[in-house]
DNA sequence: GTGAAAGCGCTAACAA
DNA sequence: TTGTTAGCGCTTTCAC
């Protein structure tokens, strides 16, 4: 884009007046249609290139009826989870020449609905990660943000292509894992009570319970920060717990920062796993063993459908990523009794 | 928004009807415009309500020139620092009631002048964030982008508001302080060689070197990621060095994870620093002793400043942040000769 | 193959 | 105070 004299940027009229043709001709040459002689096509493209003439995005938007733009909103922007479904997201659309809008709700779930709303009425569709909103809300919402695509928040009642990642059964081999090494008493610090991802591990930590009745899951109020997991540290240790699920990466790491500052040694002393594998995991000390989930995918997979729904295909199938055991250094053998 | 009969959007024209009144008033009361008769407002903000309308963004950006929107320009979304100012940016621009578009460079220089250009287009401003491009190319650029903010890339001839890291004062302190735990011998990680933020540093050391003649400042091409500087720890070690400043935390964390797996222990047998400040750094083993960038704040800056400019007002001065050194455990006295 | 003209949905100047 | 109308910059019929 360039400014004309006036100052403001080109438009086609200037185009079409320096060419010596009409603005309908210039849009045609601009949009690729062939009917126009190639002579003039000639003309119009070089006196376009000339004048730096570019189509304004936002009148095309208001004629096409759509702005090659789709929206996302994540609960928290600080989160690497939702970084990197973002990061996903924003590449994969841009492939395909959309741009992304991010819209952090900052975990208020009680802006949600307004946000999502907004966010959804620039572009031409949205992505809801993750959303905090009650199940009756999200059903009346879901219709008038369609297109629409949803990741890790299942709802009995969807109309929109879900993509998750399948906590449930990926926390199983985590305690399996710890098991096998010999840990009895394992403990889980628990995320936020009201997310799904956590009642799903819960269902997971359940089923190995009861096919292990020889183990002791002791269920720990902890939450989803470092901050959080630094914090748990006394009430694990008190447990008595020789394994550690953290509800996620963030904890583990939080905890172990913690266990460090009291002198406990993982995993000789204890052993603990997290849950995402992001990508700061594998470079801790010792490295994490925790359950990858493959986030960036989960982006790249929103898009896919989002784009199918833009251009009036059926979308891909639902997807429920099975996350992949990590076994890295923070777990061991349990210590003698 | 809700769809209206047609399945479309509501519209103006919908409301004016159903209010018996004509589409300006409905204009004017969706506007907050005092000068109608309240009655009448009253019966038109019910029907708005009753077909949950509001006004288009789309039309609305035409017809008043402005999307309240802006984009930011990272080099890469994958790393912590761009984050953090992409997550200050869109929760300041956020309270003022604008969105913000992300557009990934990935680092290649080559498609950072089309892909700010194009993504100016659809918003009202631009942050450019540590663009990567040669300076004639930003100088030709800039005019056609503003209001455009710089972040962390100073250019002699700059007429946008630029808000930077002091790089080269806050590296000085980092050497220092391995000088004063009597490290001699100090290896320097390079990160990209054609970034500003890479010869601001070092000519911080430059500085340091005449200032401590007795110490020997080691340059060791690395890069920016955990990979390169996990990859660097051979010529770490062969360095002889005692003390390394990495370019930045991931790669100090990459090379503590590498110097992990051959046993060197830190800091007994070697000091490392970091820089940013990232938020794992503390909760590393041990914790990083590294510079503190303060970058969630660098993108709030740049939103006063984009929105002062949005509003024809002048932004505040130009910024640069002074890193703030935090002795942590990574570092400590060099070891007996 | 080309141009004139009708919108896309809205705001704001101008009239009444 | 209210309505009429001219755009914002573009695409797309519809005549020619």
């Amino acid at each position: 884009m360039a400014r004309s004299a006036s100052g403001r940027p080109v438009t086609i009229i200037e185009v079409a007046k320096q060419a010596g043709v009409s603005i309908s001709t210039v849009s045609r040459v601009m949009n690729g249609n062939h009917h126009v002689d190639p002579e003039i096509a000639g003309r119009v493209r070089a006196v376009a290139a000339e004048l730096r003439y570019s189509a304004s995005p936002l009148a095309r938007s208001l004629v096409l009826g759509r702005t090659q733009r789709v929206a996302i909103m994540v609960p928290d922007l600080e989160n690497p989870t939702f970084q990197s479904v973002l990061r996903g997201l924003t590449r994969a659309a841009a492939k395909d020449n959309y741009h992304v809008l991010v819209a952090d709700s900052l975990e208020t779930a009680g802006e949600e609905t307004t946000l999502a709303s907004e966010a959804r009425r620039c572009c031409d569709a949205i992505v809801l990660c993750a959303p905090r909103m009650p199940e009756d809300q999200l059903r009346a919402l879901l219709p008038e943000l369609a297109p629409v695509v949803l990741i890790n928040r299942e709802s009995p009642y969807v109309l929109a292509p879900t993509l998750t990642a399948d906590y449930e059964a990926g926390i199983q081999p985590l305690a399996r894992h710890l098991h096998q090494l010999g840990h009895r008493r394992i403990a889980y610090l628990e995320g936020n009570p009201d997310s799904a991802s956590n009642t799903q591990r819960l269902s997971g930590l359940a089923r190995f319970g009861a096919e292990h009745p020889d183990a002791d899951v002791i269920g720990i109020p902890c939450g989803v920060t470092f901050e959080h997991g630094h914090a748990a540290a006394d009430a694990v240790i008190a447990s008595g717990a020789t394994g550690v699920l953290g509800f996620n990466d963030l904890v583990a790491m939080g905890l172990l920062s913690a266990l460090n500052e009291r002198g406990v040694r993982v995993p000789e002393q204890l052993s603990l796993t997290g849950f995402d594998d992001i990508p700061f995991a594998k470079y801790m000390t010792p490295p994490l063993t925790t359950a990858s989930v493959p986030v960036v995918e989960l982006g790249e997979e929103a898009w896919k459908r989002l784009h199918a729904l833009l251009s009036g295909e059926k979308p891909d199938h639902d997807l429920s990523f099975r996350p992949r055991i990590e076994v890295r250094g923070s777990t061991g053998p349990a210590p003698a009794p």
